[in-house]
DNA sequence: CATAATGAACAAGGAACATGTTCGATACGT
DNA sequence: ACGTATCGAACATGTTCCTTGTTCATTATG
């Protein structure tokens, strides 16, 4: 078992149990203690979980969203087919702002190649897209959140207000008809708002589960999203109902 | 040999000998054919030199600067003592503004576990503090320029005048007491001219060797610097008229 | 057209990383 | 305060990845 797919199933164990012990994880995971606790150290680092002498108790027990690292690979096939139709509806010459997010991130990865403008609202997203001869690279001001990276505060807004770009493309935490697009974080749902409203059109990047989800911070109305790009396992009855809002929803 | 001594050798042959073919710097080297053309390679992406049929010829000649990854690797010893003694002119609490470089990323290394608040000029600076958490980063916008990733552009100093800091630490190119402190690119001595219009005091960081360049880009007179931080190698000719100009001159 | 340089493909060597084991130090319960 | 269990540092082993060298078919040059 690789190291990744070892901190996924532990993570997914403590959410169900709450906590456990350092021995039954070991024989969870099929590994030895000495590994298991070098894992939760890992974990504990990145706020996943809380040590405690014997074993460790989840911090994702809320509707809180798990770090970054692991968030990166989960569905990461269906990830890399969504930006690779995203960066399809893009087309050469074209400006984008590339909202935070591991979605976004596959999305700048497909967009390396491209001949585009990109201004990034994380950092994972810059990295991904420096040193690429082709791609204009703008960043925006900003303070960026630990672990995600996303680039916040008023100097991004600031910067987002200086610039005007053909296409915004935004992730999200949930995602319905009825509320709309949310996220986890006010501060970057400030920042989604501003994307959106620097730029001509607006597409949403979502995997299935985001449909079935609402986040604390309200960013926009289904009305304000001119394309939803999905996978194909979202459920019908969730993207027929933005269809009905007018949204176009492509499930690649 | 490691891999980036060797393609220090060769670049340090190529500007001697203008060009040289693959043998000698095989030869030379002590390394297989094969070897030398896959380092000619990546030190042409670099910008380096310039590949032709049987060798390669330098593109270093004139008063241009090396790439940033060879910088890197150059005097790295006294790059970190300059960092160090940086990292001790600079208080708890305070805020800094850190120019783009090799010796500033150094000073960002030294700055990891204190607490204090930066604004990097470029993302390999950036790059080094995420991840503290004892430090407050606030990025600027800009554009990053290729390999360097300094930040450069209407967007950073427009993120630069929004904010006040307590020390600019400023790197540059060439400084004498004659011809103040330059830059090889004009973007970034406006930069660094915001940088330092920002901040309450600026302190300079320089090797030995930039006392006897002057580089294109003027930024500022020595008259505008509280400190210059340099290593024991500076000769003191030219330390000595910039304490005469009333720079106070570190040496370590 | 002949010769030399080139770079792709494969193989060997070594460095870096992940994992497991051992053992002294440390924290907890009684 | 004592005994026990947990912890994490240090070492040993196995695995993977990167670097280097060799071979050979292709390509450029005179």
């Amino acid at each position: 078992m690789g190291t990744t797919e070892r901190h996924r199933r532990i993570a997914d164990a403590l959410r169900e149990a709450h906590e456990l012990s350092v021995a039954e994880l070991a024989g969870l995971t099929g590994s030895s203690e000495m590994t298991v606790r070098r894992d939760l150290e890992i974990l504990a680092d990145q706020g996943v979980l809380e040590r405690f002498r014997g074993g460790a108790r989840s911090l994702l027990l809320r509707g809180e969203e798990p770090p970054f690292g692991l968030r990166a690979r989960e569905g990461e096939e269906a990830k890399r087919r969504i930006a690779a139709d995203v960066a399809a509806l893009i087309a050469d010459g074209e400006s984008v702002v590339l909202d935070s997010g591991t979605t976004c991130l596959e999305v700048a990865k497909a967009l390396r190649d491209r001949r585009v403008t990109v201004m990034p609202l994380s950092l994972h997203a810059a990295n991904a897209l420096t040193g690429a001869p082709s791609v204009r690279l703008l960043l925006p001001g900003g303070e960026p959140r630990p672990g995600e990276l996303a680039l916040t505060g008023p100097l991004t807004e600031a910067s987002l207000a200086a610039v005007r770009f053909d296409t915004a493309v935004i992730g999200c935490c949930g995602l319905t008809a009825d509320d709309g697009l949310t996220a986890y974080d006010l501060a970057d749902a400030a920042v989604k708002r501003a994307a959106m409203a620097s730029s001509r059109r607006t597409v949403a990047v979502a995997e299935a589960a985001k449909f079935s989800r609402t986040a604390l911070a309200f960013v926009a109305p289904p009305t304000a999203l001119h394309a939803v790009v999905t996978d194909v396992t979202a459920p019908a009855a969730a993207t027929d109902a933005l269809a009905a809002a007018g949204v176009t929803v492509r499930k690649v």
